[in-house]
DNA sequence: GATGATTTGTGCGTATGTATC
DNA sequence: CGATACATACGCACAAATCAT
């Protein structure tokens, strides 16, 4: 992970950039291939390896902050909340 | 050096601010007017001594550390790469 | 060892220009 | 024409690593 997501992200796709590399992230996280409390690269890392810009991936990771999946720290980073710290989502 | 910079940019150029810093950077490196080893002033100081904003600067660096030509040192400084360390670049 | 200053690392919020719908 | 979305750029605050005192 981390190396090139660029292939993961069509702009010609209906569905909107920040969706995009929320739903990748999203998978990511609930696969287990982003282990709990990990840090996310910075939002201007996350921004080039997406081929995205900073607003796109502040918009995808606020998404997955919504759902309780990331938490984000300022000044330390963006991590993957541990399972057991995950609300229980009901809607 | 370290004086003023401001002159080597312009913003109403095509360039974007981060390239010209970049390359004003490089040619002082490759032109040896930055030794070996030598530290850089610090990012906010380079911000100011070019008439940008730290996230250019940073930008920019990033560049120049991606090429090799610059190592990055938390907390310590940013280093003009040695020659004889710096990898060789052909793409 | 403790403290404070320095420097890089990261996130927060905003403004502007451009392209597209 | 207005509304939406993305890229660049700005300034700020806080965190962490390092270094001098």
């Amino acid at each position: 992970m981390w190396e090139d997501r660029r292939q993961h992200i069509d702009p010609r796709r209906i569905a909107h950039l920040w969706a995009q590399v929320a739903a990748d992230l999203r998978t990511e996280i609930s696969t287990g291939r982003l282990d709990d409390g990990q840090r996310l690269p910075a939002e201007p890392d996350l921004a080039s390896i997406y081929g995205v810009s900073r607003a796109t991936i502040r918009r995808a990771l606020g998404v997955l902050i919504d759902e309780g999946l990331l938490s984000r720290l300022t000044g330390r980073g963006t991590f993957v909340t541990p399972a057991a710290d995950r609300p229980q989502r009901h809607d």
